[in-house]
DNA sequence: GTGCACCCTGTCCTAAGGTCAAGGTCAACA
DNA sequence: TGTTGACCTTGACCTTAGGACAGGGTGCAC
């Protein structure tokens, strides 16, 4: 029997498996011991001591490519390396603890992760008897809104909110909401959007104008995407709001194109 | 200008890289939205919805593979699911937490993770004069017991506390690690030989010998390698602990065979 | 017509091993 | 003496969530 021993019972004396052995081996963190003569490896003390060190750190959750380096360094660069380690440590914890509570929210809140005032909205909306598409569309609105222009998402919200407590507005976009069944061509869409556009500018309860000049185009785009969205699906939707931002447009309201 | 998003775009506003967007689409997260005359992807404002959503749930530590099922599930379904990979991220914690306790410890402590009454051994050691070498073997020589005969490293231990207090056996084995440099052949190992069967017959603080007939092998293999530990470095010491061994045996003593 | 920014696909890379394949070796048992 | 099962060898591919890079096409402004 050649002496010492082969790689399975080192491996099982150490505490990892046969695969992280040669692993090490591999990044060259152990030494590659003796073969016998049937090639197998032959591990001594000396192999498993350093071993023993190698599992120590990377248990400890020391970076393989770190473990290296650590052995032939003094005592105070070790503790510094250590240090340096612990800290991505942490920094890792707490992320993870970050997505954790996210998730928590997103478990047992809303699916969506809106905002209390938010969803307020639209559960008022459903109350108010509007129907669950419109109001599915309203909460893709939002969600696109906080993702893609969270600077207005508050004004946003408040033009939601006073819509509600204005009953004739309440009315006319019941009807809007209506027209989304409706076939592209139909007149009473001519004579909606009126009314609308008409409310409002009676009320000037408009979206603000994305500011800063710069940022400006930008900013129009990301609105636009949220003004039309779902537009694809409801033609009739979409012929609707270009008369009113037409009619806005003409009254001399800005209103930046697509 | 056709309409539609670039992915750069898309990817800018929905806070992502591009490189991201393509995995999803990859993966089958978010569809492929069409593509315009260049072959150039142009995403709407539902293509966005999509990416938001995908987001969310990405950046809250839900596995992107699980995230295409979460989307066709029932609330319940979904909340379970949410539930499941809250447990698995909190585990993923601890063990991180654990991780940078260890590493604490070795960062601040001892780099060898030994206990403090290992290292108050150690230090005794020291104080007595052995050489920092032999210290430095014994530090090895407890590294390797610890992890793999950890349920007699106590009595290891013990027996080496006792050594300390016994002034006749420490000066024996203070030859002993002079020996580390003596020639194989010295007359003296003989005579030192003797000299330490002597006295631990004497004492009977010999070293249990591991029992349970099942891993009785097992264990004496690992003791044997502890035992010898550093003796192909020093061929005297080798030597001088095979005479030890084999008088011990003479006198009745079981001692297993490496 | 040239430069620059953007887009396309495809391939390789990450950390720490796990899994599978195809084949050689060892000890025990019939 | 042959065979069986456990163990060993190397090598290649797989995992996460994308990043880096190569080689080439497109759109727009000067």
């Amino acid at each position: 029997m050649a002496d010492g021993l082969t790689i399975g019972q080192a491996a099982a004396f150490v505490g990892v498996t046969i695969k992280t052995v040669r692993h090490y081996h591999r990044l060259g963190l152990v030494a590659e011991p003796e073969r016998d003569g049937s090639g197998y490896r032959r591990y001594r003390s000396a192999d498993l001591l350093r071993l023993v060190q190698v599992r120590t750190l990377a248990e400890a959750g020391v970076p393989l490519a770190e473990i290296g380096d650590l052995f032939d360094s003094d005592p105070e660069e070790f503790a510094a390396s250590l240090d340096d380690v612990e800290r991505r440590l942490t920094e890792r914890i707490e992320d993870l603890i970050a997505r954790r509570d996210t998730l928590h929210r997103l478990a047992h809140g809303d699916r969506t992760l809106l905002p209390d005032r938010a969803r307020a909205v639209l559960d008022r909306l459903a109350e108010r008897g509007f129907s669950p598409d419109y109001v599915a569309a309203q909460r893709e609105a939002l969600v696109l809104a906080q993702a893609l222009v969270p600077e207005i998402f508050d004004s946003f919200l408040t033009r939601l909110e006073n819509s509600l407590d204005d009953p004739e507005l309440v009315e006319l976009t019941k009807r809007g909401a209506d027209a989304m069944s409706w076939d592209p061509d139909d007149p009473r869409i001519e004579e909606l959007a009126s009314a609308l556009a008409d409310k409002l500018l009676a009320d000037r309860a408009l979206p603000a104008p994305p500011t800063g000049s710069q940022s400006r185009a930008d900013a129009a785009a990301r609105y636009g995407l949220i003004d039309h969205h779902r537009e694809d699906q409801a033609p009739a939707i979409a012929r609707l709001n270009a008369l009113v931002e037409a009619k806005l447009r003409a009254a001399g309201i800005d209103i930046p194109r697509q």
